[in-house]
DNA sequence: AAGGTTCTCAACCGCCTATCA
DNA sequence: GTGATAGGCGGTTGAGAACCT
């Protein structure tokens, strides 16, 4: 079909680099009031001097407000490791179940990190074990794929790096939604990967149940992880929800991009949730001003607090400030991209 | 304290897939 | 059925931080 795309914009006389946190603010105060519908005509209608894909990035990878901060927990490199097993590479798939955290991210973490100790633990391991097989979780489809993306092809590789051999035609994709678990000499044994898969389930994927990563399944045989729930503030998507402008797409893409979350966005009939929206608004934007820096004794756009709101960020619900945001920008007045 | 090296991670690049006209 | 476009993904890079000598 498509042979590659254009760029997605004219490169010239656009930012690159890190982010500033005027665009920052600018880029977060645009989708709180009209979603993310498109990517492309986003900056310029938030008057970002950005590639849309930029924003996309900057938005999933550091400004989503359900995203976990800080580094992994033992319990997540533990999963990580397992899903990096399972899958390889496929980062956006082992992000999705592990919730608050980006692909981006976790890339950065088995890269430097966990591939290392993996690899050191096959170095480990190889003395005592020294063959390796693949079992296929799939129940319809026995035979082993020769082709598996993930640690399946050579023997004498020691590599932990299995996701170096992701190469993944479009048929091997297809196959990796069937799951294999490769067998690897190192770190986890077939033992241990049916101890933990099949008795982990996902909660089903009903609008009424609770967060339910979107785990990989496979069509015969279902794998579910039960992976940790970040707490997310519900209230957290209706910023991105409430007052979209009418914008179509808005609420769903929120919704896609934490199909974990416990909110539920796009209920329309005005739910608790919404009816909270404010608080929830308020009080992570004042968190993320704080960790930009704009939330401080800078005159240009401080913002002066409800004299009721604690000083310090406190559980959602019980903030109430005004709108940090229309403050900044009425404060700072228009702001020129890039300058 | 200074300089060099290594590590970390945000961001970019280019390709692929899905969707729509 | 075809081509164009937008979103998404995985690999790579580079600047800054941290560490070492």
């Amino acid at each position: 079909m498509g042979k590659g795309r254009a760029p997605c914009c004219a490169k010239v006389g656009l930012n690159k680099g890190s982010w500033t946190p005027e665009e920052d603010m600018r880029l977060i105060a645009y989708i709180q009031k009209y979603g993310h519908a498109n990517w492309r005509a986003l900056p310029k209608q938030a008057g970002l001097l950005r590639c849309g894909k930029s924003c996309r990035l900057r938005w999933i990878n550091y400004l989503r407000p359900d995203l976990k901060r800080g580094n992994f927990t033992p319990d997540e490199e533990e999963t990580l490791i397992k899903l990096h097993n399972m899958l390889g590479n496929k980062w956006s798939k082992i992000a999705a179940c592990l919730p608050g955290r980006t692909d981006n991210e976790i890339k950065n973490v088995w890269n430097t990190h966990l591939k290392k100790r993996v690899a050191e633990s096959a170095g480990e391991n190889k003395k005592n074990k020294c063959k390796k097989k693949t079992v296929r979780v799939d129940a319809q489809t026995a035979s082993p794929s020769p082709s598996s993306s993930t640690t399946t092809a050579t023997t004498n590789s020691s590599s932990a790096d299995s996701g170096e051999q992701s190469n993944t035609s479009k048929d091997e994709e297809t196959e990796l939604d069937k799951i294999e678990i490769p067998m690897l000499e190192f770190a986890y044994d077939l033992d241990m990967l049916l101890d933990t898969v099949p008795e982990t389930r996902c909660a089903p994927t009903s609008p009424s149940s609770s967060a339910s990563p979107p785990c990989v399944v496979d069509d015969h045989n279902e794998l579910m992880l039960d992976l940790p729930e970040i707490d997310i503030v519900p209230e957290l998507w209706n910023i991105i929800d409430d007052d979209d402008g009418g914008i179509p797409g808005a609420c769903a893409d929120a919704a896609q991009q934490a199909p974990w979350s416990n909110a539920a966005p796009c209920n329309g009939n005005g739910t608790e949730a919404a009816a909270t929206a404010d608080d929830g608004k308020e009080w992570w934007l004042e968190d993320l001003e704080r960790e930009l820096g704009l939330w401080g004794p800078i005159e240009d756009y401080q913002y002066q607090p409800n004299p009721q709101a604690p000083s310090v960020p406190v559980d959602p619900p019980s903030t109430s400030v005004d709108d940090p945001l229309s403050y900044y920008f009425e404060a700072a007045g228009p702001v020129v991209p890039g300058t």
